[in-house]
DNA sequence: CTTAGGG
DNA sequence: CCCTAAG
């Protein structure tokens, strides 16, 4: 009798065909007959709960079989088959177990799949997948409410197919006297050799039970692809029975919720959906494979740790870190982020298919169908390629100082960023310029200076900054002040300069690094837009943003050098000395500023303590 | 649009 | 300096 609770495989081949579905039959089809399939015959008592058949009820299943296996339809096409019912006089129950498999190879995987249900739902869904005749099941209506009221009480009871410490039907019934019955190696071996031969079925967890460590690897090996070192039983089971529900298409959103349910405790009350959630949510710690607790048990010597891995495969609301994050507001993942993901992605592509050519030294361009398409090499594992140029970053339109630029001719400053958009505006008189940037784009190879001269003009530049800017020059000058200072003073200098301003920049002057100050500590930090306004009311370059960011620079100038000074004087990069007094304005505000945040905060939290007096 | 912060 | 996310 235990034998036949627990392994009725060598009936498995009788029930097939009159085993009843309540919905999609494709879920037994024929097809599925080669596949060993574990079928357990339980009986459906009144309150719902299940309990195994007794003696006289398999021999009258026997009969039935005898009687009826001729007469069964062959489970024709869905939906005529729903709420069939073999025998309706008969106490017995059957109960069928598909093969997980089985289950999801049927169009309910795709349904599951598109629903994206919830791992409860799933799990309940995955239980309307059994049969559920009973005498009183006469329509399918009638059967849903009793199957309903069956599953509450099912699911109230541990989970049949993930229990941890054994068998999983002996806990789902009050049936003790069966249970020690239930568990052989035979059903073990039976099961997992389904004809997708890395999955298993839903007896499939008792096998995991019984494989030694090197089989439940070799198992992960299957499931995952991939080697693990991992001893841990019950780590690697977890791992297996989560990788094979992932591998069912079932998206997971909580798997929390899963881990918990498959191996958690049972007490809770599974009809309250919500509770359970908070509950397992809660509880989500005590013997769950995923809990950190947990991790840190598991074995040290594997390659990837499991947090990672486990992070890795759900990654997400995983709340390992608790309440207790950082300060700092979380930020997704930038756009650029995914770009450079997707970058690398494409390079590991093209790494696969690489096209062989000739040793080539640099870019050139090839005219393809009239168009002049300027190519880069890359070299891609170990060979060179030649790739059409193109700037993954958008640039974007160029900022408003550039057409301001429009108005000094004389000066083109900046259009060499963006050769393919500067061709037409090329001033014939400025040959040097024009050839730096055509060179540019043959050679398409962004900024091949060096970027020690860049910093050595800079610091020339900057020096003339200060012995000639006044406050009221840079005021009047309107525009744009180095432009003018250049203008005035060395134009072999901008041409050479010139090759080395790519982007927009400008070095920040003296008199506007005091300014900065004076906005900042006037306006306060963090007021970027109002310093913008106020302090650079003439300066069309030098955006909020800019000046933040100068800010920022020189906030972090200012420790470097505090910094500095204790283990001497690493400053040698050869941008612009700031004045140390001006350094110590800087940290003042800093620190005035850091102080008032504090206030701010030490207030909040009068505030809302007085809120509760 | 402004601010914060990463690149 | 550029870009983007968050308000």
């Amino acid at each position: 009798m235990g034998a036949m609770f627990g392994n009725v495989e060598d009936y498995g081949e009788m029930f097939q065909d009159i085993s009843v579905e309540t919905r999609g039959a494709s879920l037994s089809t024929r097809n599925q007959i080669g596949n060993p399939v574990l079928y357990k015959l339980v009986r459906v008592a009144k309150d719902g709960r299940l309990v195994p058949a007794t003696d006289e009820e398999i021999l009258e299943v026997e009969d039935l079989l005898e009687n009826k296996e001729n007469d069964m339809p062959i489970l024709p096409d869905p939906g005529q088959t729903e709420g069939y019912i073999p025998d309706e006089g008969s106490p017995s129950q059957f109960l069928r177990l598909e093969s997980l498999e089985g289950l999801f190879q049927s169009e309910t995987a795709e349904a599951y799949t598109e629903k994206l249900i919830s791992p409860l739902e799933f799990k309940e869904e995955l239980f309307h997948g059994f049969t559920l005749p009973d005498t009183k099941f006469q329509s399918s209506n009638e059967l849903y409410g009793n199957e309903e009221q069956f599953l509450s009480e099912f699911l109230l009871q541990e989970p049949i197919c993930y229990s941890s410490n054994g068998c999983s039907m002996n806990q789902s019934m009050d049936v003790s006297p069966y249970s020690n019955a239930t568990c052989s190696p035979k059903e073990a071996s039976l099961s997992t050799a389904a004809s997708k031969p890395d999955s298993f079925g839903v007896s499939g967890d008792m096998s995991l039970d019984n494989l030694s460590i090197k089989e439940l690897q070799e198992t992960f090996r299957a499931t995952f692809g991939r080697e693990t070192t991992v001893k841990d039983k019950q780590w690697l089971k977890g791992r297996i029975t989560m990788g094979l529900i992932n591998s069912c298409g079932v998206i997971t959103t909580s798997p929390t919720i899963v881990d918990n349910k498959l191996v958690g405790g049972g007490q809770d009350n599974y009809n309250d959906s919500k509770n359970t959630v908070d509950e397992e949510r809660r509880a989500s710690c005590k013997d769950t494979p995923s809990s950190p607790d947990c991790i840190k048990e598991h074995s040290n010597d594997c390659v990837n740790s499991p947090v990672e891995t486990f992070v890795d495969h759900y990654s997400g609301n995983e709340d390992f870190e608790g309440e207790h994050r950082p300060v700092k507001r979380a930020r997704k993942p930038t756009r650029r982020f995914i770009e450079e993901i997707s970058k690398t992605d494409e390079k590991q592509q093209s790494e696969e298919s690489v096209i062989p050519s000739k040793d080539q030294k640099s870019s050139q361009a090839i005219s393809s169908g009239g168009r002049v398409v300027v190519t880069r090499m890359v070299s891609l594992a170990g060979s060179r390629i030649q790739v059409p140029y193109v700037s993954h970053v958008r640039r974007s339109r160029p900022r408003e100082n550039m057409t301001a630029l429009g108005d000094f001719p004389s000066i083109p400053w900046e259009m060499d960023a963006m050769p393919e958009e500067s061709d037409l505006n090329l001033v014939p008189s400025l040959l040097n310029n024009d050839l730096n940037r055509v060179s540019g784009v043959k050679s398409a190879s962004g900024p091949a200076k060096k970027e020690d001269d860049k910093d050595h003009l800079n610091l020339i530049l900057t020096e003339v900054d200060q012995d000639m800017m006044e406050p009221e020059h840079l005021d009047s000058s309107g525009d744009s002040s180095d432009d003018s200072v250049d203008n005035n003073n060395h134009v072999g200098l901008r041409i050479t300069q010139n090759a080395f301003r790519r982007k927009h920049h400008r070095s920040w002057t003296l008199s506007e690094v005091k300014k900065l100050v004076e906005g900042v500590s006037k306006y306060g930090v963090g007021k970027w837009s109002v310093i913008k306004r106020l302090s650079f009311p003439s300066y069309s370059h030098r955006s909020p943003v800019d000046i933040k960011d100068k800010w920022r620079n020189l906030l972090r100038a200012s420790f470097a050098h505090t910094h500095s000074d204790r283990m001497g004087s690493l400053k040698k990069h050869g941008s612009m000395a700031i004045p140390s007094q001006i350094m110590l304005q800087v940290r003042e505000l800093a620190q005035k500023k850091s102080l008032v945040s504090l206030v701010s905060k030490t207030r909040m939290v009068k505030k809302s303590r007085n809120r509760f007096l």
